[in-house]
DNA sequence: CATGAATGAGACTTCATTCAT
DNA sequence: GATGAATGAAGTCTCATTCAT
């Protein structure tokens, strides 16, 4: 029926990259439950077989497809930022570096979300713990307190400003993602402004 | 093993709430995957035929919980509130109601966001849009322009408003969730004030 | 393609009984590893599914297959002796008892022959011991040792003899299956013979 | 992880032999089933792709290490044999020689009643016949009739008495691997004494 | 109305075999 | 000659759904 595929012969980190981008496009566009390994391999041009070959069941490879994909978001964010600058100022330049992620990013935010949602331990309680979020806490509680030291930020609770920050930002992107005839940079304007409002003395 | 169950014939609305309590506490439990027929039956004290009976296909199922949810969530909240109270109290009241809502509440918001996640269409879009926020956002939409004419509410962009609300209040829901040992009114009371100063003169 | 299967219900017993005995069937005429679940299912006429409803696993089918046909043929041997006879008389008798078997029980024989040498652990050890012969070794022994205590046995390594005993009969069994031209009673009479000539002063 | 794998020019023999020795240890450790070409060419430290170079498939492979493995204990008994001897004599020595190898050739013993039992034509039906047995029978069979014209050997059906001798050594062999405690040599003396017994006048 | 035995589609995974390097 | 990446054909098992009782 089909084309007998050509037999190609790659070296694995090109392979499994190949394979974990195909597992984010499949997973983003199909839900978790869609993202068969037989689609997978299909979108990434590549045997069932070579699938279970670099990873060892579809539990680790969507394990490996979250932690990648983490760091892969991580740094589109990071790498913009002037950390030591004014602390709103910070603020504004994060929230539309976020902003811009719904542009670039949609389906790295969206696989990851479907995954850390629905990958289970054998006894049903979820794998992709917090963790990872508490290190963003942290770090952005870290930034707020530079700010207060400063006079630039009034004094409140920093762990519940870190985590409504985070939300605040999470869902302008969710909801980006389900209006795209909405205008990225005002939205972030609005929000930036938002925040920075209350936050200051 | 298990004491064979009594048959009984029970009203189809009675049966039909067994059936989704059931339903959202396994969903809640293990998750969308792990929410097979057979466990939801189980739990219901029910046979896998009588899910069935009542339910064309786990999809329907899946779709009738989510919108009964939504329903039993929007009440749980909606009923404590004073709508004609000043903007920023209702603001605060709706705080506190929703926080609230993770002692009480816990497994329905949970099965909720795994079910809005996870149900799709057969072409693999997802089936719970996002129409039930909308409703949401215009509310609180109206909500913030009422305080605008008030003098209560800054001039701001109240969609942007109204979406970075919900979501400073989904997260704090989630948070509470996997933060157990928090102060759910301290946290509300930072989170209430953190709003209130981002939208008064 | 196929006629839809009429759809039967039967009690849990004679399903078991009619996929074990398929089980039997299978692994006797295509041994071990030709007998896959889709052919024991095809065999017994009833569906993959149910074969999987029944037994947890082919492991586990396999096990029970070998305890349910080890007490068969037990019985079909034990069933027609009289213990309690001359021992040389005793011996004659049960090699003659299970000559006949090679007729009746062929099929059974294969099958846990199968089994036993091929029903393995998961770190790769026989699963299915030798604790079984044992217990015939044990009975042996004791009914070489009343022969003894009366004269009509002379003195000789029980154990040795238990051993060699079931050996040759295994042996004669095997030999009439694979030679199905044998005269059974002549083998069973020549080799009583031998055995008798072995134990008497 | 494990050093990579020096690349080395061997003559075909050297590098068959090596196959042959690590397919022996393989199946008689892990059963026919468990013996996959992957375990095995592990075992000989040597690629996959070179056991199927050397061996068409795994049927050959396993149908030649049958073959090479029965040459190599009859080799092992007959070498120690002086067939020419007194007819009681020649058994007594060849029931010791035999028990020797409980000690010597356990896994090629193995290895071989794994194959024998496993190993199948694509109809499923056994593909190593007994035909390599029959050889063996008739040897035993001239070594008994060469006692009945000396007067060593009583008037019996000398097929009867080969093939019984020989289960009751394979037997003893099986027995003295799954009972490693037992003393070799005593239990030799002991089965050669009932196989004298039964047939001298 | 209610049950749960039975079916069958499809998922994951293993492994003999092929073949580019 | 030698490797091991890659394929694809089974095989086992799970589970939504159907249906005889």
């Amino acid at each position: 029926m089909t084309a007998p595929r050509r037999r190609r012969r790659l070296s694995e980190d090109v392979r499994r990259a190949q394979i974990i981008d195909a597992t984010v496009a499949v997973v983003a566009e199909l839900g978790y439950e869609g993202a068969s390994l037989a689609r997978i391999a299909e979108r990434a041009e590549v045997s069932k077989g070579l699938v279970s070959h670099y990873f060892a069941d579809r539990d680790r490879l969507m394990e490996t497809v979250a932690r990648t994909t983490l760091v892969t978001l991580r740094q589109a964010v990071a790498g913009t930022l002037a950390l030591d600058a004014p602390v709103p100022d910070v603020i504004r330049a994060a929230v539309h570096s976020a902003a811009r992620l719904s542009a670039t990013h949609q389906a790295e935010m969206e696989a990851l979300r479907q995954i850390t949602t629905n990958l289970r331990e054998a006894d049903g309680s979820p794998r992709l713990g917090l963790a990872e979020y508490e290190e963003t806490y942290l770090g952005q509680e870290a930034l707020f307190r530079r700010g207060q030291e400063e006079g630039s930020i009034r004094d409140l609770d920093t762990r519940v400003m870190a985590v409504t920050y985070q939300g605040a930002v999470d869902t302008m992107l969710s909801y980006l993602r389900e209006h795209p005839e909405t205008d990225v940079e005002r939205y972030a304007d609005a929000l930036a402004d938002l925040l920075v409002a209350a936050v200051t003395p």
